[in-house]
DNA sequence: ATCACAATTGGACCTTGGTCCCATTCGTCT
DNA sequence: AGACGAATGGGACCAAGGTCCAATTGTGAT
């Protein structure tokens, strides 16, 4: 399960990234390790990681900043934090920040990997989440703007009836439009609309 | 809107209590105090609260302690820590559980104060989520098996004659069980059954 | 044994939803 | 100008959903 599962480890100090990199390699990660942010943030390929490993207290950006930063080129990789000077505060703010584990150095072997794993577990869970809501968000952009609104009334529970009276079109031009809509959604059945919908935000209010 | 909110401390330094009593009341709030885990839990109606001011380190339960203690009788409110004597590992411990802030003493009033405004509102949001799920459970109660099924598969985008088939009986009787799942749900249309089932955690596998 | 309830179905009928073919009217893009 | 997508619908039809009245059968509870 574990076989191309990518680390990426960033920590400015060189025989930590080592030790850590031997540890998670043995465990069957591929492990790719920065002596610094910068180093990561240059390479672009965060988004390809399963699961950040990082140092708290680097030179430029610490652990928090560069995960902030990765959030907003729109990387959302779990994180896991080892430090050798943290305080309470800090651990505090990391776990808040949804930091998946805070560690102190030294640490134990068994208890980093197991936060990678729940990590790397968390990240398999949220990409394919992630993945799915873009492929409906894909299919959703191929509707018109009139079959976007079809569809949110449809998904309401209105009847094609009370959709053209509140269009102020014919029941017929509503069934057109409707047919459309689950054709691009590529939904099989009213149910599924509702459900695909709902992942899109729409219906599930009041 | 914090005017009947009501904020349970539980510290066995008595000024702690006072203190956070009295700043908790200026704030609008309504306050119980308990000296220690064990009152708090024999008072017996901590569910009324809509967020917990822990100590963490007490006689008898600690506060990490007594929140896995309430949650156990199904009693889920938020928690803010406080301690004098936290150490990074608990503090994580702590933020892993859920809690909404730890503090350490001496702590400031208004981050405090912040805390527990934050707290209350999860509180209050996850307190009408349970409602809404609880509302939907009784109703879901009153079906009998054979509706329950009928609605699993009507839920799932099944035609009528579809669910006739797989159950082996008339598409008669299926209109018959699904009208009568309708009414007992209390569902409009199809698209509520197929919102109201989806809290319920049907339909939404696969 | 008798009653209430669940499950089942028939028949009749009406409403809704869905699809085909075809046609018109606007804008936009080439 | 001509092509094209989008929006709009008419007509015809068939499939699916929903409801009313009525009835049978089985089962557990009183």
């Amino acid at each position: 399960m574990t076989d191309e599962t990518a680390v990426f480890v960033v920590d400015d100090d060189e025989l930590v990234r080592r030790a850590v990199t031997r540890l998670l390699k043995l465990d069957g990660y591929r492990v790719e390790s920065y002596p610094s942010p910068q180093a990561i943030l240059e390479a672009g390929t965060a988004d390809s990681a399963a699961c950040l490993v990082l140092d708290l207290r680097m030179p430029g950006l610490n652990g928090l900043e560069l995960v902030e930063e990765l959030r907003q080129r729109g990387v959302s990789t779990p994180a896991v934090f080892i430090t050798g000077h943290a305080d309470v505060p800090t651990s505090v703010q990391a776990m808040k920040a949804g930091a998946v584990e805070f560690l102190e150095k030294p640490f134990d072997d068994k208890i980093l990997l197991k936060a990678v794993r729940e990590a790397v577990e968390r990240d398999r869970t949220e990409r394919i989440d992630r993945e799915g809501l873009a492929d409906i968000e894909s299919r959703a952009k191929a509707l018109t703007s009139r079959e976007r609104e079809v569809m949110n009334l449809v998904v309401q529970g209105l009847l094609n009836k009370q959709i053209a009276g509140q269009l102020g079109i014919a029941e017929k031009t509503v069934k057109v439009h409707r047919g459309r809509v689950m054709e691009k959604m590529e939904a099989g059945s009213l149910a599924e609309l509702v459900r695909l919908a709902g992942r899109l935000g729409i219906g599930d209010s009041g």
